[in-house]
RNA sequence: CGGGGCGUAGCGCAGCCCGGUAGCGCGCUUGGUUUGGGACCAAGAAGUCGUCAGUUCAAGUCUGACCGCCCCGACCA
């Protein structure tokens, strides 16, 4: 950062503009431990408005809150042979407590299917008490290597359901509707347009029979894999004892399915939606939707402004989510620079001229400048600004689709596909050979994304890398 | 774990090559003037120079070890 007041510049260094802008933002800071994050006060509003968004999508289908600990007895891991394949390198271990050493090591959950599962099995009995729906809002532990506020830190916040149900048919559906609520809260929440697929046995769940994604486009055409759903099969089931009696008294296993959203969505809103002024929030999630900036040089004009202002404070409250800037140590061009940084989609601005006409100024985040400003009259304020930040959040998920839909190429054979991953993403068929998938990885750093359920039209092909009939394509990008 | 960079005031950095007891910008405090796109003047407060050891009359500076953080890669939500 040369300039002290601004942003590294997107374009120069894309990773030095996020570290930068989530930092200054005041959205996140670094904990005294390595890879570990402090959300601060402005990134937990966000985070809450995202979670009040999925929490209201998940309550609506008949699922419930609950608590399950922190701590995992490491056997209850290696019950699931693939699963703690998985997990096993990125593990905290607890092994002392109370000062004496554990007879059994605990695990600080990287995930929770284990206890979950454990309590499963005591719960279900019968048909009768299925299909048992339950979500976690909690945080989890996994340590990874190379860490990055919110996209990936060792302890990281989500959600994680957790569902069992009689039949596989019932486990699917139930998979895939999550995954749909996962991408209706990215496109129309977060205003982030996402692609919908099954993930490929390299890249699924560790545990899962099969995972689905929703994967978006970054700024810097990078993949973030912004949510995940997974069907489980049996195999926690069989793994933990899941079982209830059918209708005909026989014992059966369980199906059961997870799901899960963390707080690397809010790097996904700061990725896709940020400029080099800073960050733009949606306004459906914006902890604060409209900034009111007060304006005067007199002291006779401070009193009548700021009274004006409060006016306007208290009668948006009553709709927005709305804050009033008074601070007299800074200057309204300073406030103007920083809420922008801070993504608030609206500015309020009011002055003396504006007070004598009864107007005030309307700036919008996601227009520069001028051509985004409008003198609007205090009458009807609150219509004005309602359509205004519908408008906004509108034009942001336009402004993300049409920036996606523009790095998305069909590349016709290898080569092509090689330098289209370099800077974008690519569409391509896959025979579904493991080896092929691993070549391209190799040598684009690409890997596959997702396989879209909805294939549009197309039908079979040939795979883009060995030539052989493949019956699906998947999308292929760098990834975080 | 491999490669690179960095640890000096709250933040960003200079000083280190060539040892002599710490400085700049921003921020902070106080007062005053300012305020429609990152204001200005004046006076202040603030640092065990990452840690430990060594060399030396003397170490931020030289030597060694260690610790930590960030970035790039391999692994991952």
């Amino acid at each position: 950062m040369t300039d002290e007041k601004k942003l590294t510049p997107r374009a120069q260094d894309f990773s030095a503009w996020y570290n930068e802008v989530v930092v200054r933002a005041e959205l996140a800071d670094y904990a005294p431990v390595r890879g570990c994050m402090v959300v601060r006060p402005y990134g937990t509003a966000l985070w809450e408005n995202c979670q009040q968004s999925l929490d209201r999508r998940f309550k609506e289908t008949g699922h419930q809150n609950a608590l399950f600990p922190l701590l995992i007895p490491m056997s209850f891991l290696q019950k699931e042979a693939q699963h703690v394949e998985g997990f096993a390198p990125e593990l905290a271990v607890v092994t002392h407590g109370g000062g004496k050493e554990l007879e059994e090591p605990l695990v600080v959950r990287p995930t929770s299917e284990t206890v979950i599962g454990y309590m499963y099995a005591k719960w279900i009995r019968s048909y009768r008490d299925l299909p048992i729906l339950i979500n976690q809002w909690g945080n989890v532990v996994r340590w990874e290597m190379r860490t990055r506020l919110f996209l990936r830190t060792l302890e990281f916040y989500w959600q994680e359901g957790h569902t069992a149900h009689a039949t596989y048919e019932e486990a699917q559906e139930e998979t895939i509707r999550m995954l749909n609520i996962y991408a209706d809260f990215a496109t129309n929440d977060a205003a982030i347009p996402v692609v919908t697929g099954r993930k490929s046995d390299a890249e699924k769940f560790a545990g899962a029979d099969a995972s689905y994604s929703i994967e978006a486009m970054m700024g810097n055409k990078w993949a973030l894999q912004a949510g995940t759903s997974h069907n489980l099969g049996q195999n926690f089931a069989k793994a933990f004892n899941i079982q209830y009696l059918d209708r005909n008294n026989e014992l059966q296993y369980c199906w059961t399915t997870s799901w899960g959203l963390s707080t690397r969505i809010i790097g996904g809103i700061i990725m896709v939606h940020g400029d080099d002024q800073g960050l733009k929030f949606p306004p459906k999630l914006a902890p604060y939707q409209v900034v009111i900036i007060p304006i005067w040089r007199t002291e006779d004009q401070k009193s009548t402004v700021l009274e004006a202002a409060e006016r306007l404070r208290r009668e948006l409250a009553e709709r927005f989510r709305v804050i009033l800037d008074a601070r007299e140590e800074v200057t309204p061009g300073w406030k103007f620079n920083e809420w922008e940084l801070r993504g608030v989609p609206l500015r309020l601005e009011i002055g003396p001229r504006d007070v004598e006409q009864g107007t005030a100024v309307l700036a919008r985040r996601d227009i520069p400048g001028k051509a985004g400003k409008s003198v609007v009259p205090v009458a009807g304020l609150s219509h004005a600004v309602g359509e205004l930040l519908d408008l906004i959040q509108a034009n942001l998920l336009a402004a993300a689709t049409a920036f996606r839909d523009a790095n998305i190429h069909e590349p016709k054979d290898y080569q092509e596909l090689k330098e289209v991953v370099a800077d974008g993403w690519a569409k391509a068929y896959w025979c579904g050979d493991p080896a092929c998938e691993a070549k391209i990885k190799d040598e684009t750093k690409a890997t596959s994304r997702n396989i879209p359920l909805d294939q549009g039209d197309a039908g079979p092909g040939s795979c883009i890398v060995c030539g052989r009939p493949a019956k699906e394509w998947a999308y292929w990008a760098r990834a975080y």
